[in-house]
DNA sequence: TATTGTTATACTCTATAACTATA
DNA sequence: TATAGTTATAGAGTATAACAATA
């Protein structure tokens, strides 16, 4: 039986944590973690989700993709799509418009109120990346904007 | 009614994704996918999940903490991690042991299993994280964690 | 036969709240 | 009263599979 120091369990002092933060995997877990966390802060008041806010700036960089192809660029099953595509319809922000031709599929195009949301959730981003990334310099995020660049570019699909 | 080309909604050629790729936040987003992805792979024969080997790495490394302290390092609630408590004791490489002075709590110890366990994983990461990364020099290895480090040194708790 | 969008369903992960036994 | 661990429950988020309409 350990008899435990009085002050180790209720303790405020941060656990050493060393074995993990070698990795850069993990590292980059807990980055992610505290800009996702703040990504909601800043998008609650727009209404959109993470995943809502990625899809509109798809679709108004895209007019008239189909649905299907949102889902591989937002690398989810075309089911999952459907909701947030309802999300962003019933908001008014995009449209399902018919495509002639081809009577199965939509064209997704933004919407005029959509197009402007996206332009002043833009920049709200930019305020949360100044932000969270404050402490580095402008050289130093185009570096971890270019190497985490070359990481997803090495291992698309292969 | 939008004509659509023929060749644009069975499309193989990757969508424009410039709207969201300027943003640090999506492109660590889509680089963690993929650590993600890849560990969950490398994971698998072990019998760990990606938390599990958190939970592994953070008791070998503080042993007899308590499953508070746990939590706060893993940043989940205490009622998440009986579950992976209960996992690695139920696959013999965690304990959970009396503490002197405490009926309360358990003191979490690695077994001989846990630590070997352990041992054997941060080879097969180590090497997971060789090939997520090798397009990467080691200095811009050692750039990139040394840039994540700082966000989250930056942003901690703040 | 294959594809698009849809629905129903299930599964994973996590948070919340209530409980117990101890302190 | 407060804390450690536990349990039950519910809520996201996502995947899988089956289906109707259309190609």
């Amino acid at each position: 039986m350990k008899k435990r120091a009085t002050d180790t369990a209720g303790n405020e002092e941060p656990l050493a944590q060393t074995h993990l933060r070698q990795f850069v995997g993990y590292e980059m877990k807990l980055a992610y973690l505290l800009i996702q966390n703040d990504m909601m802060r800043v998008l609650k008041p727009t209404g959109l989700r993470i995943v809502t806010f990625s899809a509109l700036g798809i679709v108004v960089e895209n007019p008239d993709i189909s649905q299907t192809q949102l889902a591989q660029a937002l690398q989810i099953e075309r089911s999952g799509v459907v909701v947030i595509v309802d999300e962003l319809e019933n908001a008014d922000l995009i449209s399902r418009n018919k495509v002639e031709g081809d009577r199965r599929s939509y064209a997704l195009r933004a919407t005029l109120k959509g197009r402007k949301l996206w332009n002043r959730t833009e920049k709200l981003v930019h305020e949360h990346e100044d932000g969270i990334l404050s402490g580095l310099s402008a050289v130093e995020r185009e570096t971890l904007k270019a190497l985490l660049g070359r990481i997803i570019e090495d291992n698309r699909k292969s």
